[in-house]
DNA sequence: CTCAGTGTTCAGTG
DNA sequence: TCACTGAACACTGA
């Protein structure tokens, strides 16, 4: 469930948190399942004392740059998140509800920070299909380094765009959701670039025209940047969007303009489209 | 009780 | 190498 947009709110919420300040106590959860490559005592050990310089993201993929060779890399599954006191946790999925009871430190806790000027840091996962990591180098070394481009910080220019799709046979919705391609889109970001772009999700991606494929490109980095802007708070989505309508698969789903919204399957992916509109 | 959903990876097929 | 399918992972909530 966390995209780009609420991933980036995880790394504005840690940059505040952490940025320039030391690391002063590490707890880590008995999790063996997040923490699937190095032990939490690993974890702890790497952490521990180090100063934070900056916090960075890519797509999904969240982590500390300390002021060490061994850099904690966070991924937050489909449920995972940065938790500071005082401040809700918000989620994406179900209506505008809260995260937990607002108790501290919260449930599911991971992973525990204290910083040196008291300041504290929690990340959250109680499905577990989050990801604790650590990494040398994390841009030159996997998953990172396999992925493609981040649609926020780094859309390619029109013709590298182009070039990019050119040969690939997959359903458009299928490429938008590989990470190797664009890095961060999940799955109602791409439904919501294509409904906006007015294009059929099962389209080959190579079939595009390039009318087709400007649209695809400004919808992709349009939709991006308006969910960061508004902190992936998606009540302050724009009223327009398909995202608001999409949810519980209901078959008298309509957009806001009242046009049929349909749900197929593509790459074992639920896909929300309007065909009327969708070409 | 069953099952969808959510992101990623891997095994297997063509 | 590409494309696709299915399974696995853990858990919530309808």
């Amino acid at each position: 469930m966390p995209e780009l947009p609420e991933v980036e709110r995880g790394r504005r919420l840690a940059a505040t948190a952490c940025e320039g300040r030391r690391i002063e106590r590490v707890r880590c959860a008995n999790d063996r399942i997040v923490f699937d490559e190095h032990s939490p005592a690993q974890v702890r050990r790497a952490l521990i004392g180090r100063r934070v310089r900056k916090v960075h993201r890519h797509g999904k993929q969240l982590w500390f740059e300390l002021d060490d060779q061994n850099h904690p890399l966070f991924h937050f599954g489909m449920a995972g998140a940065f938790q500071v006191p005082g401040v809700p946790a918000l989620s994406l999925a179900s209506s505008g509800k809260r995260d937990g009871d607002g108790s501290w430190p919260p449930r599911h806790l991971k992973i525990h920070l204290w910083m040196e000027d008291g300041g504290e840091l929690v990340m959250t996962d109680k499905r577990r299909f989050g990801r604790i990591r650590l990494r040398a180098e994390p841009r030159a070394e996997p998953p990172i380094s396999r992925l493609g481009f981040d649609p926020l910080t780094q859309m390619p220019p029109m013709e590298e765009f182009a070039r990019r799709l050119r040969g690939r046979r997959v359903a458009i919705k299928s490429l938008l959701l590989d990470q190797g391609f664009a890095a961060g889109v999940g799955n109602w970001i791409a439904d919501e670039v294509l409904y906006q772009a007015g294009i059929d999700p099962r389209r080959g991606a190579d079939s595009l025209s390039k009318a087709e494929l400007r649209r695809l490109r400004n919808k992709l980095g349009a939709v991006v940047k308006k969910a960061v802007e508004v902190d992936a708070v998606k009540e302050r989505f724009p009223r327009s969007w398909l995202f608001h309508h999409r949810w519980g698969k209901s078959a008298s789903a309509r957009t806001a303009r009242g046009q049929a919204i349909e749900f197929i399957e593509i790459g074992g992916r639920t896909t929300a489209w309007v065909p009327t509109l969708q070409k």
